[in-house]
DNA sequence: TAAGATTGATCCATCAATCTTT
DNA sequence: AAAGATTGATGGATCAATCTTA
């Protein structure tokens, strides 16, 4: 199963890479954006948590993300440790352009199975991911162990 | 199911990684060792299909497992383009002695599942996989195109 | 002390180019 | 030309350490 699994991730991860790449992004990028996009703006930490990514790797993203005006930072009126990200206009006009395109490109890929397929393999996967996940820490819980 | 795949592996392969590192291999690595325990001795063009890295990846690996002892590269007698890498007596050792551990650690991570679902499961992702890489090639059909 | 964020060092792996052999 | 292998440059991402605020 696992090598199998691999091969399958990798095989879809090539293509959604080419996908995202098709209009300047990583695939980590491409992330970050869809998750501000579609949940509206968020905290680093919490962005950091959706994209599965380390901390450090977070604020990588966001700088190259900022730099291309893509989204910006603000401080949060709560808390003043945490930087809220949030997405220009030029951003959501960005993620408006490329994500019809996107998934269509995902869609083609997943057509090997069948709709109903392809929800078993969903559940079969969430469940396999969500035991693998809250399992006795591989390296502490997280990537960003102490 | 693209994010649902996405994070079953990247949850499944933190315990590999984990498991691998814990002997001192990267996962790639572990891969190629196993490769040649299992398969015997092949031309390093082989073990970078089984591996799935670039061919400029193969390389650094095998070179980094040489320099460590733990395999050594030969001459093809038949076409003398090609380097046949072999396990060294210290390199099956270390296969005999990580393999059951890293063979245990993967199986209680997906204990989530029961066999007749990790079957399902595996023919449902071998499908998925097998479309997925013969489609139409992302950066023209491997990681190496020209 | 702990959480959020940032920095700098480091690493693994891909990429493009090159060399040899077929 | 094309396949196998290697090199050097590059880049994305983790990691450990640090700073600020709670």
């Amino acid at each position: 199963l696992w090598i199998v699994l691999a091969r399958a991730f990798r095989a879809v991860e090539s293509h959604a890479a080419a996908s995202a790449q098709a209009h300047g992004l990583t695939l980590a990028e491409l992330g970050v954006l869809e998750a501000l996009y579609h949940l509206g703006p968020m905290p680093l930490c919490e962005v950091q948590r959706k994209v599965l990514v380390s901390s450090g790797g977070i604020t990588y993203l966001v700088d190259g993300l900022e730099k291309r005006g893509l989204l910006r930072r603000a401080t949060s009126p709560r808390d003043r440790r945490v930087r809220i990200a949030s997405l220009t206009p030029e951003g959501e006009a960005h993620v408006r352009a490329f994500f019809p395109d996107h998934a269509r490109a995902l869609a083609r890929v997943m057509e090997g199975l069948s709709d109903d397929e392809k929800g078993e393999a969903t559940a079969l996967l969430r469940r396999l991911g969500r035991r693998a996940a809250e399992m006795d820490p591989p390296t502490g819980g997280e990537s960003d162990a102490r």
